[in-house]
DNA sequence: TTAGAATATTCCTGCAAACGAATATTATAT
DNA sequence: ATATAATATTCGTTTGCAGGAATATTCTAA
């Protein structure tokens, strides 16, 4: 969990997770996409590969990264935990009740 | 997103968030139940803040603080878009296929 | 107004991470 | 074996946090 988010914390590397989206691709096509230069592409693939979003499989001359799901499963199940949150609108029903709170406390609005 | 990202990215700060999905709290009592310096979880609470994951309510001496669920609303939608990625089954289908080109390229099963 | 509780901010230090440049590694082709 | 392409790693530097200690702020109560 906290080495996924670590891992999409920065910038570039989401960009990466991103790319990969819509399929596999070797570094030096990432690195052109994304306007970077090889050395930090390889470098934010080792860490998104620590982290375990992205797999890779040689070929030929190159390394092929693709997308590894599991770990934004993980990230999917923890936000579940707090999905009712916004779903069950319990939230919607605290800010309404502040809000009227608020109105008639101040009877001029804003 | 990536404000989110960053915040979360911090165990304390994903501890704190963990915390008040079960319901506002003042400072003291994150200090309390996380172990930490008061003014440790000021500044964390200063970053959730700032990437809009808690809000404050004044009440008295005290400043409550209670989940913001936008943020991660923002999360839930950007993983979206790779939900199918694990719910269409292609990638256990890419991985069958490869797993079948590992074993006819090699014979001996590791 | 003064004392005290709760919280926020500042200053300093240490550390981890990102970048650029250079170099090393791995694989292919001749 | 050598040259070359693609990728990985190392090194040095800089910057951005996170933590601790001290201090400042804000609010309440008398």
């Amino acid at each position: 969990m906290n080495a996924t988010l670590t891992a999409l914390a920065e910038p570039h590397r989401l960009h990466i997770v991103e790319l990969l989206r819509h399929g596999p691709l070797p570094v030096g096509d990432i690195a052109d996409r994304l306007h970077l230069q090889q050395p930090q592409v390889s470098k934010h693939l080792r860490v998104l590969h620590d982290a375990g979003l992205v797999g890779v499989q040689p070929a030929a001359n190159r390394r092929i990264y693709k997308l590894e799901t599991r770990p934004l499963q993980e990230l999917d199940v923890w936000l579940d935990s707090f999905r009712r949150l916004w779903e069950n609108r319990f939230d919607q029903l605290e800010d309404y009740l502040q809000e009227l709170q608020r109105k008639s406390a101040e009877p001029n609005g804003d």
